[in-house]
DNA sequence: ACCTGAACACCGTTCAAGT
DNA sequence: ACCTGAACACCGTTCAAGT
């Protein structure tokens, strides 16, 4: 299942080594708040190795001890960021298993929504040093375990059938992360974020409904 | 109108000086085109402006005559493309004016896309820099101006009305924009570009149908 | 095992000198 | 007006020396 996702970019971008003592791994522990702090207080164009080092309270040597390169830092920081959002759609989905339509695509939309702006200072700073690194395959990766679980869980619902539920699935989550994504993108107006919430739900429903008309129709012809 | 979206950030980032020359303006063109193409060929990391000089036949120096910084060009090679997809929609926009609703949604989505796919090396090249500037004001910028366009055409449909017609165009904007962005950062499949192309135009119709619905029960229940 | 920090290569940016 | 390219400051990365 994750064979072609392990490929030479992640594999290049992996940190140097796994501390084994507890004084390392506080040091690990240091390293990644003081990338956040240092994003979030100096932006993405201050952010240097150096800077993160002095922050973290040890030398630049010590960061290249465990990281090879600033991108393998930034990955890092990066995947623990999506694997929390991947971690809340995967809870979301499990708790909705089984149930109606509506109850699913309201509760995956919320969940998505309620993990991205937890963290909102962080996902935007994210955002904004994402495509300094090749993240390509750590996107396709969490991609794929939210397209899963969606799939998974839309074909679990009890008053509906999709033709093409890989299509609906890959729809909706491409619609998830997507929209939200363009939204926190810009400044964060509190009106905006307030449009957000009440009207991703009512696309995400309106689009699972439609599909599933499509179905209907679909069956009733054959 | 575009008062505020002059911010300081903006002036900042705008070109130096405006060739007054035919030597300058053939100048900046061969810089523009260089910059895509060490883009497309040596990736976002090696994208310097050294290389681009080299490439374009001039000299840093030059370079630096025409862009304070390597920000400011950068900026401008994605301000060119993304004032090309606004001009795209505003386009599909005038055309679909006063038509029905469904008419109006698959002419807008179609542009969208087709305008993005047009040029789609450049398109995810841009993507990959799109954070090594400051570019939430030219984001802004555009995204009010798409977001304008689409509201007043959706607002001329013949067969609709809507109750808050600017969550709805604002809804449907960030679709267009956040959907394809996400699929496109994507390895381009063939498969997903086609699954996209289907999709994206029903989710579209179905928000739209059944903002709609709301529109109409509110009104029959006052 | 883990940490330090001076040293090196490279990149963004400038500016005195040229046409 | 426009162009050149050596020079400078700064950043990513390394490695010999320390605990």
């Amino acid at each position: 299942m994750n064979s072609h996702t392990q490929s030479a970019a992640s594999a290049f971008l992996k940190p140097r080594k796994t501390p084994r003592q507890a004084r390392s791994a506080t040091t690990v522990e240091a390293i990644f708040d003081a990338t956040i702090q240092v994003l979030l207080a100096d932006g993405a164009t201050r952010l240097t190795t150096t800077r993160v080092a002095e922050r973290a309270g040890v030398s630049v040597g010590t960061l290249y001890q465990y990281f090879p390169h600033k991108q393998s830092l930034l990955f890092a920081v990066l995947k623990r960021h999506l694997e929390a959002v991947a971690q809340a759609v995967d809870s979301a989905c499990q708790q909705h298993v089984g149930q109606s339509i509506d109850t699913i695509s309201d509760g995956l939309a919320g969940a998505f929504l309620d993990a991205k702006t937890a963290h909102l200072d962080a996902s935007r700073a994210l955002y904004l040093v994402s495509s300094e690194m090749d993240t390509a395959d750590l996107i396709d990766e969490i991609s794929l375990r939210v397209y899963a679980a969606v799939a998974m869980t839309l074909a679990s619902a009890t008053d509906a059938r999709f033709v093409d539920i890989s299509a609906v699935a890959f729809m909706f989550s491409a619609a998830l992360s997507g929209i939200v994504r363009v939204v926190l993108d810009r400044e964060v107006d509190p009106a905006m974020l307030q449009t957000l919430r009440a009207e991703l739900p009512v696309m995400c429903r309106a689009y699972l409904a439609t599909a599933m008309r499509r179905a209907h129709s679909e069956s009733s012809s054959k």
